[in-house]
DNA sequence: TTTTCCATGTAACTCGTTACATGATTTC
DNA sequence: GAAATCATGTAACGAGTTACATGGAAAA
């Protein structure tokens, strides 16, 4: 269960999908984020079945091949919200499941979402506490770049998150039109 | 030829060893940098050899199992730099290869190495022009918050890059002793 | 009519990790 | 005497990518 269950589970969410058309719209429009490639989309397709997560039909037609249709079930939407606090949270990992998270951040209530980035400043905050606190020559020596470097970029995603929680507070964001990531889906996988 | 075979050379560019003693290294001082595993390394080597990057001679003692030394050789200083270059300016990558870069940044000449930063930097402006320019509803919708955090790091890094570089020209480096990666290798592989 | 798109699937391959094997030598 | 350290190696396994197979439908 990593971050391509979350992209897997969250595509699911609010549009039910056959495999083809979600590995077509991560390739369009997710290319830099996920680089997960056709064949193992649809693997994990499978297994997120085996597990209950999702639920497929098929659907057939004469206009086009027949597609294996993947629905999510509760126990998927369970599995998606505990994947989405959990790489909301995680400060360690590549920063694409960082990404991913973050993009269905908007999938949680308001506060829900404030109390994680506030969570997530907090913890970003230890590391930083930690790799300030050790003292230069404690690390490898030639080391203090790299560390200066992170040091650098764990503070810059704390005043981020700080500045999108001010932003917040301002206005309680308004609902823009378009804002959420499966309000696209039915555009780019419509029937032909 | 990826982040593996930089830190490998790296560590090999000032101090000959064998393999248990740079996995002992890495697992000790670079654990959350590297994460490459004993098995990895060792067959890493053997290939860094049949590359002709490094050269291999067994040492053999009454008091140890024989051991197989790797010493750099002309090609694999030069593949060394090349391979620094390369991921001093990578912007794309995860960063544990800047990590990797960057630790190693103190082999370069001065002026060398002050010139790649600015190219990276450069690099990294672009990158974020691109990124800054995309109209929001260009992007997938919800990418939004994944985005605006992007450009924070890539701004961060940036600034971060000119602080550093202002420093350097403060102070030419002063050579702080025991500030080079290699100083420590003969502290932590004592014969026994 | 040839090519491209749809939609899935699989077999072969690469790569890295895990876990174990080895055998001598210190340490407890 | 048992356990850990030294130093390398390998065999089995899992995970993911590549590249191809399929076959009908629409577009050129």
């Amino acid at each position: 269960m990593d971050e391509r269950h979350l992209l897997l589970l969250g595509l699911l969410l609010n549009q039910s999908q056959h495999g083809y058309s979600i590995n077509e719209f991560i390739e369009k429009n997710l290319g830099h984020v996920s680089g997960m490639k056709r064949a193992t989309a649809y693997a994990l397709l499978e297994k997120l079945e085996t597990k209950g997560l999702v639920q497929m039909e098929t659907e057939t037609s004469a206009n086009y091949p027949p597609r294996k249709v993947y629905t999510i079930t509760p126990a998927g939407r369970a599995a998606f919200f505990a994947l989405l606090q959990q790489y909301l949270l995680a400060t360690g990992e590549g920063s694409s499941a960082t990404d991913i998270a973050l993009m269905f951040a908007d999938r949680l209530e308001h506060d829900r979402a404030e109390a994680l980035l506030r969570e997530r400043a907090a913890r970003l905050r230890e590391r930083i506490k930690e790799l300030g606190s050790t003292p230069a020559h404690a690390h490898a020596p030639g080391v203090d770049l790299a560390v200066q470097r992170k040091l650098a970029l764990l503070k810059a995603e704390v005043a981020w998150i700080q500045d999108v929680l001010r932003r917040r507070e301002g206005g309680p964001a308004a609902a823009t039109p378009g804002n959420r990531l499966t309000d696209a889906i039915g555009e780019t996988s419509e029937q032909r």
